[in-house]
DNA sequence: CAGCGTGTTCTCGCTGAATGGGAATCGTGG
DNA sequence: CCACGATTCCCATTCAGCGAGAACACGCTG
């Protein structure tokens, strides 16, 4: 791979330094990435310069690195995704403007809860979520939606594993999980009482193809003691309209 | 340049094969992207598998090759244009709630206008723009916001070249261009009746940062001989909203 | 069922581009 | 003026990538 004695292929530097940017961490100089990436301080400025030159990175007025609109340009233009969220966005705005708290549409990739979008009024509480960000399957109404309706193999394994408590309420144990799942799939939703921040309330519903599999979920956040009937209603409403719109009829 | 004959470093081929997927064409055959990308066979599989590898692109169920949930992750997580975009999205909403028609938010991207967002109400008309998507700088309404508060640099080079008709109504003289540029600079506003699509009118405001410079235009697409004047109001709401969102005081 | 077209996987010898250590240069701040 | 970090430049070494080609897997068709 790459002539590379450390034995990583080009794909996997370009990785690497890509996930050295974050959310609060959008520019860095090209030392500072190569650093955080490990690689020789020679080769990440090559690199780096590369990615520049094919405009996937750009420089700002200070020389700084970030990422560059270009690989967002091709990333989302084409991202399947995309139609998804595009689809749904109409429906979470109506809830957003109906429930007026934060309403977020997520997948399930790489057993974790990714987040497509987000809607937040700016008079909305709190809420640690972000476009493009993760949370746990467990620990999140969006992720226990997605977790639930999973399957049998990827259920089996975040059961496994020791299961973080975000926040006191968050469910640690494997047999109360495995039964809110099961409620969830009884019920089609599911009320998560401070399980990410123990002052809100996630309220999430899981968004179905034309086959009945679970695609996404849809869920809002309230705070904690709210009233949860007139946001799930919304919800569901949102889902299924949503569903509409991708073509699926059931 | 990875050893490559043909003179191309590995990053050129990934942004080649990236440059393969369209809005339309979401999902190819290895074979296909390496077609496309003017890639020897055997280059173009072991190229992709590495990118599937890398979480970059995807198979999907037929072993179709698309872009990955991992890519638009890496790309949107640290995007700088994020933040301008969640910081516009709740007042481009009221737009959308108020004025009823396609709703978006373009920026400047090498010579063209890259929308980063659109809304649109399911009863909206007819619009050819798409999230991610581009038009030229002096027949869309954005663009020739953009284009009129551009570096002067840039401005003479899209003057310098012929200017491409899209619709019969669109600016393609020079001089014409040039007074509607100071127009557009003079008012604050522009009103594209018929650049882009003979049935709709563009009206597009700047969004600026505290230096008063242009950073991004927010726009509508109304029907072709609808009244403009609230839209622009609502469009000037919106901006003056987004700016002060993006802490910029003026 | 054989024949064809197409997508995909594997092998393999060659080679020159990528590599990274190190030195030189630039820039900044104390 | 010096110190320190970022960046650029240089260059000998070398091995990962390269791509032709063969073989395989499928689906279609006459």
């Amino acid at each position: 791979m790459a002539n590379s004695p450390s034995g990583d292929s080009v794909t996997d530097r370009l990785v690497r330094i890509l996930e050295t940017f974050t959310p609060t961490r959008t520019a860095q100089t090209t030392a500072e990435i190569g650093r955080r990436a490990q690689l020789p301080s020679s080769s990440a400025h090559r690199i780096v310069n590369e990615l520049v030159d094919a405009g996937l990175l750009e420089r700002d007025d200070e020389r700084r690195v970030r990422v560059g609109m270009r690989l967002w340009e091709l990333a989302t233009r084409s991202s399947h995704a995309l139609r998804l969220r595009q689809a749904a966005l109409p429906f979470m705005e109506r809830v957003q403007v109906r429930v007026r708290e934060h309403t977020q549409l997520a997948i399930l990739e790489q057993d974790e809860a990714l987040f497509l979008e987000r809607l937040s009024a700016p008079d909305s509480g709190a809420n640690i979520t972000r476009v493009a960000g993760r949370l746990p399957l467990h620990s999140s109404s969006s992720g226990l939606v997605l977790l639930a309706f999973a399957p049998h193999d990827l259920r089996e394994r975040v059961l496994g594993h020791p299961l973080a408590a975000v926040t006191p309420s968050t469910i640690v144990d494997p047999g109360v999980l495995r039964r809110t799942l099961a409620e969830i799939r009884t019920l089609g939703h599911v009320i998560a009482p401070g399980y990410v921040d123990e002052v809100s309330t996630g309220v999430a519903v899981p968004v179905r193809d034309e086959t009945g599999a679970v695609i996404a979920a849809l869920s809002v956040v309230l705070p904690r003691d709210a009233e949860t009937q007139f946001a799930l209603g919304e919800l569901h409403r949102a889902a299924r309209d949503t569903e509409r719109a991708l073509g699926y009829r059931r």
